[in-house]
DNA sequence: CTCTAGATAAACT
DNA sequence: GTTTATCTAGAGT
């Protein structure tokens, strides 16, 4: 089933986890993500378009790269003007020996966004592109999967939004969620 | 488990 | 010119 992207970054963000992520043929489930909004202090988009976030105000459904801590490459999926996802996990299943390969490691393939970054092959020239049958392929599952819910990774602004959304159940996660909250199933 | 170094684009002063 | 950043691997306790 195909996603729709034109919707409040926070509903993107829970309708995102379970979908199947391919980028060139190689990919799998989406464990995790977090919602980035355009009034949110801990966004990119936050003080309006600049030459690094311009992808962020592209159509919905474009790719959003950037480079994190100078070695990072992390992937995000535009929704709205100024609102991305941030894609922080995924459980390899497409093209596993290809994501082995580009980790050198077979431990934690795609469990952080830039270990998904790496194994997924993303680069700063995939910023722009969009999400679709192309390169970039994002499919839901048909049964919602239940979500555990916490507080943003990483970031010094806005901490205390509850903007980080996980696979109920799932291993590989980037790291636990606090007291494994359970999102009630009723909202989604 | 905690701590630290690393590496670089872009924003900021 | 300086600081920060949606982080990770590896070493140390």
């Amino acid at each position: 089933m195909t996603l729709c992207f034109d919707q409040d970054v926070v509903d993107l963000a829970r309708s995102v986890v379970g979908a199947r992520l391919l980028v060139r043929g190689v990919g799998g489930t989406v464990l995790e993500t977090e919602a980035y909004g355009r009034d949110d202090p801990a966004s990119h988009s936050f003080r309006g378009p600049t030459a690094r976030n311009a992808a962020m105000f592209g159509p919905p459904g474009t790719v959003y790269v950037y480079l994190s801590y100078g070695c990072h490459l992390c992937l995000n999926l535009v929704g709205r003007p100024g609102e991305a996802v941030l894609i922080r996990a995924l459980l390899p299943e497409v093209g596993l020996a290809e994501m082995v390969a580009r980790r050198g490691t077979d431990r934690q393939i795609a469990s952080g966004p830039g270990r998904l970054g790496q194994a997924l092959a993303i680069s700063l020239s995939d910023s722009g592109k969009r999400f679709g049958g192309g390169e970039f392929a994002l499919e839901t599952g048909s049964p919602a999967p239940e979500l555990l819910v916490g507080p943003r990774i990483g970031i010094s602004k806005a901490a205390e939004r509850p903007w980080r959304f996980g696979l109920a159940g799932a291993s590989g996660l980037s790291r636990p969620f606090p007291e494994q909250s359970r999102l009630p199933a009723r909202g989604r």
